[in-house]
DNA sequence: TTCAGTTCTTAACCCGGGTTAACGAAGGGC
DNA sequence: GCCCTTCGTTAACCCGGGTTAAGAACTGAA
C-alpha cells in the first residue's frame, strides 16, 4: 500500500475542488480519510450481497459498474476512468447491501474512502457537506442525461454518443459490454457498427 | 395568495422531516422562505428559456415535467403529485436556463421557494445543507430506478410498473403522456393495453 | 501445441414497436 | 345546438432489434 504521489495528490485535490470549494483544512481532513488500494484486472471493488461501505477515486485504470437480473442478464450502468468516482452510490446513501458489481477492466489504482467516515465528517463541516451535496447533484445530472438518451435517441445514436465520450478508454471495453450499456444485445451492436462502417 | 392551512403546514413539515432531520428553528426558516401559489389547469410552473429560479412542494393537484427535442417531439420526464417536489432541478443546480416544461395537468396548489434563497440559507446551516444533499440523493436514486426500467424491462413491464406507482393519479393523465413517459408511442401503448385486457 | 473460452461477426427468422392513416368518442368554445 | 380539437383505438406496413446458431479470430492455460 504505497502512499499517494505528489502528482496523484494534486490531481485528486483539483478534481474535488472542481466539485465544490475545498479549503486546505478540509482537504487535509479528506486526504487523511482515504487510503490507496489496487485491483488486478478482473478483480471486484464491490459485489452484490456485500455491505456497501466504500467508494473511491480512480487513480488509473478502468472500472465497470453493472448488475444482473433474476435471469442472470447483465446490465452495465457505467464505466469509470481516471479521476472519476466509483462505488455503489445508490446503496451507500440508502444504507443497503450492494446490488452492484464493480469490476476492474484493467489493473486499477484507487484512493478509497469509507462512506461512513466521510458522512460523519460532513456532520460537522459545511464545506464537506456541500461537497457531498454537489457530488450527489452531479450524479443526478448524469443519470438524467442517460434518461434523455433512452427517451430520445436510437440505439445507433446512443452508440455514437458513448463513442465520443469514452473515445480513448473504449479499446479496453469489450463490445458486448458497450452493447449492454446502451441497452441492446451484442448482435445488434455489431450490426450497427457494420451499418456505420458502410456509410463512412 | 392565501396562507398555508395548519394541515398543509404539518404535511410539508412531515414530508421534509422524512428526507432529513428538521429542527423547529430550521423549519421556521424554511417556512419563511416559501410562498403559496397556484396554477390553473394547463398553466406552467416552468418553461424552456426562462431562467431556472424556483422549485416547489405540491400541495394538491398534478404536474408533468417534460421537454421537446429539435423536431418538436415531447418526452415526459416525470409526474408529480401531492407532497412531491417539483422544479427544473437539473437546471437549478447547474445555474442554467430551464429546458423543462412543468405543466399543471389539474388545478395545482404549490408552496414555492426561490432556489437561491434556500441555497444561501444552506451556506450557514448544516441541517439545511444535509436536507439539500439528501434531496439530491433521492433524486438520483429515482433516476437510477428509471435507468433500470429502460435497461431491463420491456415497454409492457414498464407500463405495469407505472400503473402500480401512480394508480390513483393516472386518471388525470392522458394516455399519450404515459406512453411518452415509458418511451413509446401512443399507438404502441394502446396495443399493449389491448394485449393486457385480452389476457386478464 | 492443442484445446477451450471469449469475442466479434454474419445470417435467418421472429416480434415489438414506429409510422401513417382512418375512425369514433369526448370535450371545449362559440 | 354545432364545430373543432384532442384523445384513444385499430389496421397495414416497415424496420430495428432479439434470438439462435454457426463460424472466424484471438487468447490463455495445460
Amino acid at each position: 500500500m504505497r502512499a499517494l504521489t505528489a502528482i496523484e495528490e494534486a490531481d485528486i485535490r483539483e478534481r474535488l475542488s472542481a466539485i465544490a470549494p475545498l479549503s486546505p483544512k478540509t482537504w487535509a481532513a479528506v486526504r487523511a480519510l482515504g487510503a490507496r488500494s489496487s485491483l488486478d484486472k478482473g478483480g471486484f471493488f464491490s459485489r452484490p450481497q456485500e455491505p456497501a461501505t466504500r467508494f473511491a477515486i480512480v487513480l488509473s485504470g478502468l472500472l465497470r459498474h453493472y448488475y444482473t437480473d433474476a435471469r442472470g442478464r447483465e446490465s452495465v450502468k457505467a464505466f469509470r476512468g481516471p479521476l472519476e468516482l466509483s462505488g455503489p452510490y445508490a446503496e451507500l446513501i440508502q444504507g443497503r447491501p450492494s446490488r452492484t458489481f464493480i469490476e476492474a477492466l484493467t489493473p486499477v489504482e484507487l484512493f478509497v474512502f469509507r462512506y461512513a467516515d466521510v458522512d460523519a465528517a460532513a456532520q460537522t463541516s459545511l464545506e464537506l457537506s456541500l461537497l457531498l451535496r454537489r457530488f450527489g447533484e452531479l450524479q443526478f445530472v448524469a443519470k438524467e442525461q442517460r434518461e434523455y438518451e433512452f427517451l430520445q435517441l436510437s440505439a445507433e445514436e446512443r452508440y455514437q454518443q458513448i463513442r465520443g465520450r469514452f473515445a480513448e478508454l473504449m479499446q479496453h471495453i469489450p463490445q458486448h459490454q458497450i452493447a449492454s450499456y446502451i441497452g441492446i444485445t451484442p448482435v445488434a451492436l455489431s450490426r450497427i457498427r457494420a451499418r456505420l462502417g458502410r456509410k463512412r
